[in-house]
RNA sequence: CGGGGCGUAGCUCAGCCUGGCAGAGCACUCGGUUUGGGACCGAGAGGCCGCCGGUUCAAAUCCGGCCGCCCCGACCA
């Protein structure tokens, strides 16, 4: 205790030393505040831990995973826990330093929360029992949590310090680790056991005043994601059973993503709540009335529309299930279509099991041969059946009937509840779905947390009411390696300008005591000096190699100091992203190379 | 949780089936050559073959248990 108390004081009091960055006089480029002084100004490769490697790990699938080893920017501790290396946390810090001012600029404060909590909160919230939550206990015997978020403990400072509504609204924040038991962790650091986030709660009075606190956050994650140059969608998420109260999910399009997003021109939409127009089914004539047809042993979709030279869009599935309140229902979608088990929940509002086949059979019929015709088993309709004909299951062995009519054969309730395909409309434009990861999200938690833990506040008629909460994460590993994934050759990393761990690396071809080496270290100080984050690359080591790491390593510009360039006064650079190089004048390259960096995307 | 695979030098892997001196390429160290796309020559160092137990004269290799890691699925604030 008193040592690191001796330890804090005198970091406290040691005078800031000078440095290009820090000089407002030159001012780095870009937006990166303060966070270049975090970081190292002794950028040699020669003496930097840069750890590249030819190969990539023989267990590694996942594009960003294979690159974001071999170029030196991470490296695993175990199943889904990461170290960050100097020049992967770099990119890390940048991140977090555009997160940080856009959240900042909302008004939001930041704070710092602990990891390890003690279970009571958690209890009381009732997340004590979620499974990916780490649980143990101290040396007394006392459970404690690690904690997967901070809505308890973040709520319980609001719950003992807030009384007034004088005291709302609020926005804080913190950039903290996060520990949670993942199933499965995987891809490098696209899901791992434990990830700094930066979390963001919203304190407000009432619905109203969370609406405006969810509009800033969308405006200030719009802002952060546009500025990280990825990629990026803001689409609806799910909202939970809970309902009503709105939810988007910020997505990065990557080959990796565990996620499909739903896009169309002006839409986009988490594939688990998408909903679009289906593409239209060639039904067959219709018919006065249904008429029973013999389809022994064709139990499945593909094989009654073949025997009957329908589409299987002509038949409609049946899908029976068991809700949470007890009833029997069956779910009736297209033959082509399938249900979403999601949008099913939403639409219920309540859980629900799918139905056992006994169950279903006597209710109904056998599997395979389940109808709507004929039974005062309530009938869910997904909203995609147009009007007509369909073949559907006799509610006997062996036996479907055609020609059953929605409405003329059976009653139902219609309801949205089938997953969104690819090539479906949305206001007449085609739907494309493509994998991606979350990078970001955004809820409205409502009451859900202030309730429990009992934050509340007095209103100017003197009355108690429940604080309304909201909830904003962002992951900064994500969108590091989702920036990898997007734009990626075969040569390596190409980073956004806004991300990479060095604005240009510097390759020096030229051995001790070389006119070339000699003029590359008054360029590295040169480049400082016009604001650019420099990696000097003044290894004893091959030109073919310094390229390859270069490119591996994947700094927005490359800069060549050789021998045949140099005696032409002249410096090589090369944009990254297209490996498309030109020259520039030995007087004065510092600033061309500076003026070059804002041009880049 | 179900299915599949893997664990041998820093990295990628061979050897295991059919038991008999611990291997290759790259990386590393030293010397030399080379210097605009992972160059070459010579010398060298580096291993509890994941761990524990069993079988055997003898185990990286066969058998059992355990641990760890990856992939697919389930799951996923």
């Amino acid at each position: 205790m008193r040592g690191l108390l001796r330890w804090c004081r005198g970091a406290f009091y040691q005078k800031p030393q000078a440095c290009p960055g820090s000089d407002p006089a030159t001012p780095a480029p870009g937006a990166n505040g303060g966070v270049d002084r975090l970081h190292s100004r002794v950028t040699r490769l020669s003496g930097y831990f840069l750890p590249t490697q030819r190969d990539p790990p023989s267990d590694a699938e996942a594009s960003s995973h294979k690159l974001m080893v071999r170029a030196g920017l991470i490296r695993q501790v175990g199943s889904g826990l990461w170290s960050w290396l100097p020049a992967g946390w770099r990119v890390h810090q940048r991140i977090v330093a555009i997160v940080r001012e856009e959240m900042d600029a909302i008004g939001g404060h930041e704070m710092l929360m602990p990891v390890l909590n003690p279970a009571e909160p958690w209890r009381r919230s009732g997340r004590f029992d979620i499974d990916e939550l780490f649980t143990l206990k101290d040396r007394r015997g006392a459970d404690m949590v690690l904690a997967l978020s901070h809505e308890e403990i973040v709520t319980g400072h609001i719950a003992q310090s807030v009384r007034s509504y004088r005291d709302l609204p609020l926005i804080l924040y913190h950039f903290q680790t996060k520990e949670r038991d993942e199933p499965r962790p995987r891809a490098g650091v696209l899901r791992t056991r434990e990830f700094v986030m930066k979390d963001a709660y919203t304190f407000d009075r009432d619905a109203e005043g969370l609406a405006v606190a969810y509009d800033k956050h969308v405006a200030a994650y719009d802002r952060i994601f546009e500025r990280t140059g990825l990629e990026w969608y803001r689409v609806e998420g799910d909202v939970g059973m809970m309902g009503g109260l709105g939810a988007h999910e910020y997505m990065a399009p990557c080959a990796a993503g565990e996620n499909e997003v739903a896009l169309a021109p002006g839409y986009a939409a988490n594939l688990e709540v998408a909903s679009a127009d289906p593409r239209p089914v060639e039904l067959p004539p219709p018919l006065p009335a249904p008429e029973e047809v013999s389809t022994p042993g064709m139990t499945t979709v593909d094989k009654v529309a073949q025997e009957l030279g329908v589409p299987a869009g002509a038949l409609l599935k049946a899908y029976p299930i068991v809700v949470d309140d007890g009833s029997f229902q069956v779910v009736m979608v297209r033959g082509d279509h399938r249900v979403n088990e999601l949008k099913l929940r939403g639409a219920l509002r309540r859980d629900y099991r799918p139905a056992k086949p006994e169950e279903a059979s006597e209710r109904l019929g056998p599997p395979g041969y389940i109808g709507p015709v004929g039974t005062d088993v309530p009938i869910l309709l997904d909203a995609g059946v147009a009007p007509g004909g369909y073949v559907t299951g006799a509610n006997r062995p062996d036996a479907h009937l055609r020609g059953v009519e929605p409405g003329r054969d059976f009653p139902f309730e219609v309801v949205d509840v089938r997953t969104v395909l690819g090539g479906d409309t949305v206001n007449g434009s085609r739907i494309r779905i493509e994998p991606a990861i979350e990078v970001g999200n955004i809820f409205k938690l409502g009451t859900r947390y202030s309730e429990p833990l009992g934050a509340t506040y007095v209103d100017e008629e003197g009355n108690m009411q429940l604080v309304w909460m909201g909830s904003y994460g962002i992951g900064p590993a994500r969108i590091a390696a989702a920036g990898v994934e997007q734009f990626a050759d075969e040569h390596g990393i190409s980073w956004p300008r806004a991300l990479a761990p060095f604005d240009v690396e510097l390759v020096v071809l030229g051995r001790e005591g070389s006119e070339e080496l000699a003029f590359a270290d008054g360029l590295y100080e040169q480049l400082q000096v016009a604001g650019l984050r420099t990696l000097y690359d003044d290894r004893d080591a091959g030109p073919g190699e310094k390229f390859a790491d270069a490119e591996l390593i994947g700094c927005p510009l490359r800069l060549t100091v050789g021998k045949r360039t140099l005696a032409a006064g002249e410096i090589e650079v090369q944009v990254r992203r297209g490996r498309e190089s030109r020259t520039v004048p030995v007087d004065g390259a510092a600033e061309a190379v500076a003026g070059l960096w804002h041009e880049l995307p």
